[in-house]
Formats: C-alpha cells, sequence, structure tokens
DNA sequence: GATAGGAGTTACCTAAAGGAAAGCGGTTCC
DNA sequence: GGAACCGCTTTCCTTTAGGTAACTCCTATC
C-alpha cells in the first residue's frame, strides 16, 4: 500500500498548493508584455528602442513601466555605460534564468495551439 | 533539468519564433483566472460553486465568463446531467493535458518565487 | 542651424478586467 | 410556506492595462 513519493497520489493539500504558486507566479507575470520582454532579453540584452523593435507593438510607455516592474523584481538589470552620450542596455539576470521553463513550456504550446487553430 | 540536447546555436529565426508563439498563448491564457481554473478542473472536475470555493476571491460573474472563454478554446468541458435538478460539471478537457508542462512549470517558479521574496 | 537618433516622460483617452451586490428560476429539505 | 442550495445573470462601479501623440533633454552629424 505504502508508496514511493513520486508515485503517491496527489494529495489536496498538494492541489492548493500548486494552485497557491500558480497564482502568486501570475501576481508577478501576468500581462501582455512582461514575458515576451523577459524572453527578448533573455535572446540577447537589448536596448530601449531595440526592445522596441523586437517587441512590435509596444509603446514606449508600457515598455519602460514594464521594466522598471522588472527590474523590481530582479527578472532585469538596467545598465548605463558612461560613454558619450550615455548608452544604456537592458539585459536579463541571473535570477531570470529560473523562468526559462517557463518560457520554453509557454512557447511550445504557444506554437502547438497556434498550429491547432490554423487547422481547424 | 536534464537539457543539454545537441544545442545548436539559436538562430535569429527561432528567437522570434519563440518570442511570437509566447505572444499568442498569452492571448488566449493571459487574465487573472484562467490558468488557475484549469489547473482546478485538471486536480479535479468540479461544479460551479465548487469551482468558487476552490479558488477564493473570484466572483460568479468572472468565473462564468472565464468558462465560457475556456470552453469555446477548448480547454474546458461543460458537462450537464439528467438528474433532477440538473447537475452541471465542469472537466478539464482531454487538450487541456497540453497545458500541464506550462502550469507544472508555472506553479514551480511561483512557488521559488514565493521563497525568494519572503528570504529578503 | 537643422536633423536624427537614444531614452524616455507627460497628458489624455478607451477598453477591458475585475469586483460587489442583488436577483432569479429551479429544487429539495424542514 | 420558508430557508437554503445550485448555476448562473444583471447592473453598477472602480481599477488597471494599454494605446496615441506630443514633447523633453542630450549628443552627434550634415
Amino acid at each position: 500500500m505504502a508508496k514511493t513519493k513520486e508515485t503517491a497520489p496527489i494529495t489536496k493539500e498538494e492541489c492548493s498548493s500548486n494552485l497557491r504558486s500558480v497564482i502568486d507566479a501570475l501576481y508577478v507575470l501576468n500581462g501582455k508584455w512582461k514575458l515576451p520582454i523577459v524572453l527578448s532579453l533573455i535572446n540577447s540584452p537589448k536596448r530601449f528602442n531595440e526592445i522596441m523593435r523586437d517587441l512590435e507593438g509596444i509603446s514606449p510607455k508600457i515598455l519602460a513601466q514594464e521594466l522598471k516592474h522588472l527590474e523590481q523584481n530582479k527578472l532585469v538589470v538596467r545598465n548605463v555605460f558612461p560613454t558619450t552620450p550615455v548608452s544604456i542596455m537592458y539585459e536579463a539576470s541571473a535570477y531570470s534564468d529560473t523562468l526559462k521553463d517557463v518560457l520554453r513550456t509557454l512557447s511550445d504550446w504557444g506554437a502547438g495551439h497556434r498550429k491547432k487553430i490554423i487547422e481547424e
């Protein structure tokens, strides 16, 4: 009867714990642009206007706002280089590596879903 | 996190394809409650008021609205049983299995992030 | 001196998300 | 007959997200 941990049936506690974790994650990541911005910067560090061009459709207001939010949440780092004029480079933080799995699964799902929609 | 599988350098095309996929996924899944509802139903099929109790904080209006959205996107199935009175049971569709990886990574990230926040 | 970036900010506006409260038609239970 | 539960809907409201356009400062370049 006693089963090993990995094959044990999922308990109610685990269910609601997962639920809480997903809700917590969404509290930080929710919105149209946060994850795309992080992904764009994981692909390569970029300057403000480069991100704008990469994520076509985003406005400078929203980009500035979301970059601040992501900085506060330690997912993005804003580097200022003392060139003349100063150049500012945004990059994904080391901590944002923890989001890679999320981004990969989400990307996979998005690709599969698009395929499904087209087929119908 | 076993990942090493012949990592060819990522091309620009792959980057923007991933970006597009993530944006597509968010177009369908964005919002405060969609993923939590799906997760709750993956955990076990439920009736309307059971979902309400599971996801404390959601209003009946939003739940009804999101259930319709998820039904239209084939992620949730609404079953009507001809009991007296009719009982209605919502369940995660077979297709919603494709979201399990997304939900798991998101749940993991949310749990880790909460831990990080608390530690600081 | 005009123009063209870069990196935003500001003001204004619309639409969508989300919440509170009440109600409603049905049924069972007391 | 009254209370309670189910599965919602309706109305009203506030908040947030997001978009547009204009404008700023600073520097480099023609």
